[in-house]
DNA sequence: AGCACGCCGACT
DNA sequence: GTCGGCGTGCTC
């Protein structure tokens, strides 16, 4: 007699589905345990996510130990995950894995260890083992796994065997051992807060009667305990909804005495200024979490929100994973924002996953947006959202006013690296020059904003007719002068600049970055500061903090950079906002070109006059008449998603369909297209025995994306898309199915809902 | 993803 | 004959 139970687990593995194990104690739903997997019975660490029941034909093995007393996920937290391995089609493992933070996750640290047989040849230099032990074990103490790998390579010359070979004789004739060391700590928890609680608490504003109406419908929302339909805030850039989070915030505080608060935000915008607004508001009671953190750090603050003892938890998108006690409201802020989605691994997207497991909690969903992705908005046209408008500007201010320049497209031949980059022009209109310097002369100030960071676009040899382009990705390398070299913007090669100044041939210098413009305003205006931010500047810890807030203190008369600066930023001495370069993005070959590059116009003007100076904007643009420019430029968003819904609708793209993105790579192009070959006769299949699908489900592709190899490695894409979102899954389950025994040279990734389809 | 099993070419 | 290549298939 047993009292064996059986449990379902979720293990640390690729693989779709759960695993049955037995154990002789009960273990709670939730907790971490060490299994025995595969033939070889390594141990890999899983999550218990329920009961299991009898399986029978299966030889049901025991788990091996328990890492956890208490459940790292919650019950919900469980639901959530199993929902988005289901979703985003995406193995169960790893996503519980990307749920839970890096601390918690369990390394299995691998070391090599001589046996005694092992130690005696180490020793006794007549031994036949001698050279093989001498030349991986230094010492006789273990290796690490590392250090273990790289003396096998290096030795491989002398020993002439392969490193393989060295593991399969040490493991014959019992030299030495793998040990697995499932080193697994749990962080002790911490005693007080050392957080500074500053008690000068920022005082509630008072709202104006448009932010009224908007508070109390989510008041009556966050009331209702969760049962509301999520809302939607779209409110104009200054309109006042930071006010609005903090006093729902307030509001569910005054109602509940232990519900919790999450407010997600871009990460780019999650700035101490940003942060301080919040713990202003509510001294002692915010945890913030970015990626700057260490693990140990992010654990102590998300150890506060396990404990309640901190009810806001300020983050960006993996702080929607984070363990609330008691979840009732949940904020996220520019929703329309592409950061959200996660481009790696699991490829969710923060602000959907938000509205699931507010939903999941019982807990208020508010998202809020100046300008609202077209699925949002078409949400709550449908009614599937609550929408709250905010249209007016708190104490009246006008919306900035903006001004087209029109860009005539070049004829002149450009510069070449001969003539040298310190007197290259760029097509920037007399108008904007004067419009900044007029904007300096009365000590307001500026920032101009390039989409494209370097100094040039690439280089273009006269002699080849062709530009210079990386070796591994199919695209051509930026010019970057403050480094002196040529970089690929997708992988980390470089190459020296000096090359090509030094050579016979001349090379055209063709399109402009941030840093040339840079150069060029400081040139015409000799007499500005100019600072330039963008990732190059900026890639040291604090630099982006110090730069703004520099500029905020008026040391700065002109800031020039990259998107980076249209951000939620809020100065309130820029009075003028100038965008170059905008065509390129509308010109991008994918679905959302049109609805990132208004966001990205509307949103720049938003950084335009937010105190009691009026903003200006100016906008130089080769298509002053397509019509996304004028909505843009008059501010019209209605105007701008009803013209692109119309869009969407009629192509068929997203909200009308459901759409998955596969990308298949392999580093060889050959290979590739034998296997998409395969690809094509699957999805053939597909249909054969689904013949509905034919109806049901769009299949673009295989086809070659705008940039054919990233990293050496060739891409192909296909499209699924559908509006019978069952139909999708099971043919996109099909599809990701159909490659699993490809060779791993060969590689899939399954997009649900993707940002991008480049 | 790992990892073993298994069936074909160049070495002692 | 055997070592070692990587195709194939399974993991409770």
């Amino acid at each position: 007699m047993s009292q064996e139970v059986l449990l379902e687990i979720a293990v640390d593995a690729p693989l779709p589905g759960t695993f049955t194990y037995k154990s002789l104690d009960p273990v709670a739903t939730g907790c971490r345990v060490m299994v025995p997997f595969g033939r070889m019975n390594r141990k890999l660490s899983g999550i218990v996510v329920g009961q299991a029941e009898e399986k029978p034909g299966v030889r049901v093995k025991a788990i091996s130990g328990v890492l956890d007393s208490t459940p790292v996920l919650s019950e919900s937290m469980l639901t959530l995950g199993r929902w988005l391995s289901d979703y985003y089609l995406h193995p169960i493992g790893d996503v519980f894995k990307t749920m839970l933070p890096a601390s918690e996750k369990v390394k299995t640290k691998v070391s090599w260890d001589l046996t005694d047989f092992g130690r005696g040849a180490w020793e006794d230099s007549s031994s036949p083992y001698y050279p093989l032990i001498r030349a991986l074990f230094k010492r006789r103490t273990p290796l690490s796994d590392a250090s273990f790998s790289k003396n096998r390579i290096a030795a491989e010359e002398s020993l002439g065997i392969s490193a393989n070979e060295m593991v399969a004789r040490l493991d014959k004739y019992e030299l030495a051992q793998r040990q697995e060391d499932s080193g697994f700590t749990r962080l002790a928890p911490k005693g007080e807060s050392d957080e500074s609680a500053q008690a000068s608490g920022g005082d509630k504003l008072k709202l104006t009667e448009q932010q009224s109406r908007v508070f109390k419908s989510i008041c009556s929302g966050i009331d209702e305990r969760g049962a509301s339909k999520p809302y939607l805030l779209w409110g104009v850039t200054g309109a006042g909804k930071t006010e609005i989070y903090l006093q729902s915030i307030a509001h569910m505080f005054s109602s509940s005495d232990d519900g919790q608060a999450l407010v997600l935000v871009p990460e780019i915008s999650l700035t101490p200024q940003m942060t301080m607004v919040f713990e202003k508001r509510f001294p002692s009671d915010v945890a913030v979490v970015h990626s700057a953190l260490d693990s140990k750090e992010r654990w102590r603050r998300l150890d506060r929100i396990r404990k309640n003892q901190a009810r806001i938890l300020v983050g960006p998108r993996s702080a929607v994973f984070a363990p609330f006690k008691n979840l009732e409201l949940v904020l996220v802020d520019e929703e329309h924002d592409s950061s959200y989605k996660q481009t790696t691994g699991l490829h969710y997207n923060g602000r959907d996953v938000a509205i699931l497991r507010a939903k999941i909690e019982g807990a208020t969903t508010v998202l809020g947006s100046a300008t609202p992705s077209v699925e949002s908005f078409n949400n709550a046209s449908s009614g599937k959202y609550n929408l709250l408008e905010l249209l007016e500007r708190v104490q009246n201010r006008p919306l900035p006013e903006i001004r087209i320049l029109e860009q005539k497209p070049s004829r002149a031949r450009g510069q070449t690296v001969k003539g040298g980059l310190e007197s290259c022009d760029i097509p920037v209109s007399e108008d904007l020059l004067q419009a900044l310097e007029d904007n300096c002369a009365r000590s307001e100030q500026s920032i101009v904003i390039v989409n494209r960071r370097g100094f040039a676009y690439f280089l273009y040899s006269l002699k080849e007719k062709s530009s210079v382009s990386c070796p591994q990705c199919s695209v051509s390398l930026t010019v970057h002068k403050g480094s002196s070299t040529l970089k690929c913007h997708y992988c980390e090669y470089q190459k020296s600049l000096s090359e090509f100044t030094s050579a016979e041939d001349d090379y055209l210098i063709v399109g402009y970055g941030s840093e040339q413009a840079e150069q060029f305003l400081q040139r015409k205006l000799p007499n500005a500061r100019i600072v330039r931010v963008d990732s190059d500047t900026v890639t040291k810890k604090g630099a982006l903090e110090t730069i703004l807030s520099d500029f905020r203190a008026g040391k700065i008369d002109v800031l020039v950079g990259t998107q980076i600066l249209a951000k939620g930023h809020d100065f309130p001495n820029v009075t003028l906002i100038c965008l170059l370069e905008v065509d390129q993005m509308l010109n991008l070959p994918d679905f959302r070109a049109g609805e990132r590059t208004f966001q990205l116009i509307v949103q720049a003007a938003g950084r335009a006059g937010r105190a009691e100076l009026k903003g200006r904007v100016i906008l130089q643009t080769q298509k002053p008449n397509d019509l996304l420019i004028q909505e843009a430029v008059s501010q019209d968003y209605r105007a701008f998603a009803d013209r692109e819904l119309g869009f969407r609708e009629a192509h068929n793209f997203p909200p009308f369909s459901k759409m998955v993105h596969f990308e298949f790579n392999c580093p060889h192009q050959d290979k590739l297209d034998a296997y998409m070959n395969l690809v094509d006769k699957a999805i053939l299949n597909l249909m054969e025995k689904q013949p509905n699908y034919r109806e049901t489900v769009t299949v673009l592709g295989p086809t070659v994306p705008p940039i054919e190899m990233i990293r050496g490695r060739y891409r192909r894409s296909v499209i699924l898309s559908s509006k019978v979102q069952s139909d999708l899954w099971n043919s996109a389950k099909y599809l990701k199915l159909s490659c699993a025994k490809f060779p791993s040279d060969f590689r899939v990734k399954v997009d649900v809902d993707p940002q991008s389809i480049l």
